[in-house]
DNA sequence: GTCTATAACAGGATAGAC
DNA sequence: GTCTATCCTGTTATAGAC
């Protein structure tokens, strides 16, 4: 085993996430995710030789990995469907800050548009989230297709809360989503 | 022909409006910026001696401008809510570009999180659009409290699938929410 | 008003000591 | 592994001709 690090794998990739979600790609600079992780450039260098680009692709890599284990993977457990969803809104409640902080989803979306590093990735989870939302709503007795438009427009719904609480610099509309959600998916509508 | 052409000042600021909604606020480089405004950058700082952020606050305040007169004005009109929603779900189809273009109270927010130079502005956006919005509901029999509960859960689907749809490179998702959005603000539910 | 050219600066990235 | 110091490129912004 390597020498033992001054800041931990785990905790440096959750700094600079922190940065990247404040700031965004393009406005995380080098400056700010030194001075977010607690550590030199060129230190960040030596952990991630692919600069930038690779910080928030490890960033993206871990968050996805914990949103599987923690989000996705209750969600299409077995037990009942009001259990699961109770579990999940307070991780996401867990994940958001409350809703104070945004989704690297939207975050790392802008940089280049339809081709950059990070796009099958944010397409890919945003299809999972859905898939997952989705089983649970059909577990919930709704049609494959109703369950969908659900679990979509839930995913539109979380979305959008975290942008509207960053516009209006308030966790009032994270906290809305996720009262709602429930209901949203569970319910008869 | 690389002949530069004057450009009048509506269609520059909706040029720039276009590139700042695709890259938003840090990764509109001034190259970026007089590329799409077919200006060289001198000419973009004779026009803005402000730079960068003047182009911004510019731009911003323009597409509010419209907004105000294609979507919330007709939204407070006075004929039936569901032809004023019907007129409103056209325009907001053509502003968006069917879902194709971000939305500017999400892409400007990214800079400075909580204080920069666009929050007060966008914060006061989105409560005139929450605004409209509940107030249409009330006129077709809801209560204030279930209005505004719509009012602003549309303006999160509306948000929310905007970044959807960028982040799936599709624009169903914004078609889906202009199609729900009549019964999803008018509706019993 | 628009251009070419360039200055002043910040951002991303590297070298090499410890 | 981490640091200080530095390089180089791209970005913001200005000067001055037309």
């Amino acid at each position: 085993m390597a020498r033992p690090l001054s800041v931990d794998e785990d905790e440096l990739l959750s700094r600079l996430a922190s940065v990247f979600r404040d700031l965004g790609y393009e406005g995380a600079s080098l400056s700010a995710l030194s001075e977010g992780a607690g550590l030199q450039k060129a230190s960040l260098y030596h952990r991630f030789p692919g600069g930038k680009q690779q910080m928030a692709e490890e960033v993206l890599a871990a968050a996805l990995g914990w949103f599987n284990e923690h989000v996705l993977a209750p969600l299409k457990g077995r037990g009942p469907a009001s259990e699961r969803i109770a579990a999940v809104t307070n991780k996401l409640d867990n994940f958001y800050s409350g809703g104070r902080k945004a989704c690297l989803l939207n975050m790392l979306s802008a940089p280049r548009g339809k081709d950059g590093p990070f796009s099958a990735a944010i397409a890919a989870a945003f299809e999972a989230l859905i898939d997952a939302f989705a089983r649970l709503a059909r577990d919930a007795g709704a049609t494959p297709k109703a369950a969908r438009r659900k679990a979509e427009r839930a995913v539109m719904l979380m979305q959008g809360s975290l942008v509207l609480s960053r516009g209006l610099n308030s966790t009032e509309p994270f906290q809305s989503f996720l009262s709602a959600l429930p209901e949203d998916l569970l319910g008869e509508a």
